[in-house]
DNA sequence: CGACACCTTGAAGAGGTTCAAGAAATGTGG
DNA sequence: CCACATTTCTTGAACCTCTTCAAGGTGTCG
């Protein structure tokens, strides 16, 4: 079985009092105050362009108005609240979600540092939708009409901007082949080797996770009731593809993952 | 039953000679030739920025590199393309899909006149999904170089851009939530909606439409399959919510597909 | 007119949901 | 630190929706 003990290494503890840890291990402060400015914030290259001018990059620290905490529960916005600000995730895990008038629910997305929220808001100069804190975190406040003055003058900030949006535009595009063409297993399989990639981009394990979010949330997100979550996460037990125990996931076959996904075709 | 002789006054009269009429009867062109300039089209108010100066509009002009026809069934783009420029649609109807390794297939959207697609392609300079039309179609083409010079200079436009990205951003959220918490009639009746209100915002009728794609499209885009399709729609027709023959739908009880979708909250 | 693509309908079956009960973890307050 | 309440997770059994497979009908186009 899993043992807890030794599947939670540095990397992966990251408890409510994470705040002063580096985000990312790649690049470990030496455990002095976190520098403000995003010309030497590790999370950079997660959500700033490259190849910027000594110039450029101290006028782009201006595009952080202040940090924000967001406890564990707490939302960062709401569906309804007027539209300010992008955010940066730098410590902590969200979950973005809808609901329409007759109380049906949808997790739309979660997002890790160096992830960018808040992009539903600009076509209508309100949220849309509700991002949720799911564990203690913080983010950086862009306010909108700074990145758009700023990225009036540098160019690459701009590309940058419409690359991000674009991204989504993509990623929502596999969620929506997921959850329109996927059987329970393979939307399981699905979100748990794009969990652990991004986490594995961020200097955590290749085969260790700890889930952030509740069988319901993951369920609501694929499309399935938790129950169904809960069963495929046993069916993928007894077939020793993963083990879990809890929130904790240790991934043992991530190519059996890979299988069930995209089943081989036999040509 | 339906009469496909009465059901089809003269704004659903696009058929595939549709090129040198007006898309949106809103404002009818005089019948002659149509003015090529975004400044003097019709359809700007749905694709471009409103309250620019003349000045401004002049240069709007510019962004539109040609005008590129495409025959029913072909590609604008396909995955793999490299991404050089956005469309806006003239006249025509498209899907946008995506495809898995394993020859799984998703429908993205459907767009129509004035709808802008490409967007998916800014991200990694190449496309990530098939645009394929599915009516003889006309596109406006916008090289992504000049789009991103011209919103350096106009402000308006540069803001128009995000709004399009995020706009698509939100509308995709919905999908998701279709996707995910939605039975057939639910979806197939959120589908018609929509469907009927964004042709009712460009001149058609309320109650009146002509499918352009397959029940299998449809299917692929609602995460049904086309027998799935089929079946709802004989269920609405049953009910007298809908009358149908072949691709021609009229919505006989709008406010019964309004309560499908959103049963009432007895409270 | 014949070939082909598209649509409809039936019957059987699979996959996921619902309802229900209990176990395990987590948080709270004394 | 422990007892209790609460939340979260697991598992079983019955049920339901949608899919699959199959056959036949309808419309379209060369």
């Amino acid at each position: 079985m899993l043992n807890p003990s030794t599947h939670e290494p540095a990397p992966t503890t990251r408890g409510n009092d994470a705040f002063h840890h580096p985000v990312t291990p790649i690049m470990p402060l030496d455990g002095k105050t976190i520098k403000v400015a995003c010309s030497s914030c590790n999370l950079r290259e997660l959500c700033m362009p490259l190849g910027l001018s000594h110039d450029e990059l101290d006028r782009i620290d201006d595009l952080v108005a202040n940090r924000r905490k967001v406890k564990r529960g707490a939302p960062l916005f709401r569906n309804g609240d007027s539209f300010t600000s992008l955010y940066a995730i730098r410590t902590g895990f969200f979950k973005t979600c809808i609901a329409s008038e007759d109380g049906r629910h949808q997790v739309t997305g979660f997002q890790m540092a160096g992830e960018i929220v808040g992009l539903d808001g600009i076509v209508n100069d309100h949220h849309t939708c509700d991002a949720i804190a799911l564990e203690d975190a913080e983010v950086c406040v862009m306010p909108f009409d700074r990145i758009e003055d700023l990225s009036h003058q540098i160019h690459a900030l701009q590309r940058h901007v419409h690359k991000i949006m674009s991204r989504e535009i993509v990623r929502e595009h596999g969620v929506m082949l997921l959850l329109g063409s996927m059987r329970a297993e393979e939307r399981l399989a699905a979100f748990l080797l794009n969990l652990v990639q991004r986490l594995h981009a961020r200097g955590f394990s290749q085969s260790e996770l700890v889930l952030r979010m509740t069988r319901e949330e993951i369920g609501s997100y694929l499309g399935l009731k938790l129950e169904t979550v809960s069963r495929t996460f046993s069916k993928f037990v007894e077939e020793g593809i993963v083990e879990v125990k809890q929130r904790h996931v240790r991934i043992v076959d991530s190519e059996a993952l890979r299988l069930i996904v995209n089943p081989q075709v036999c040509s």
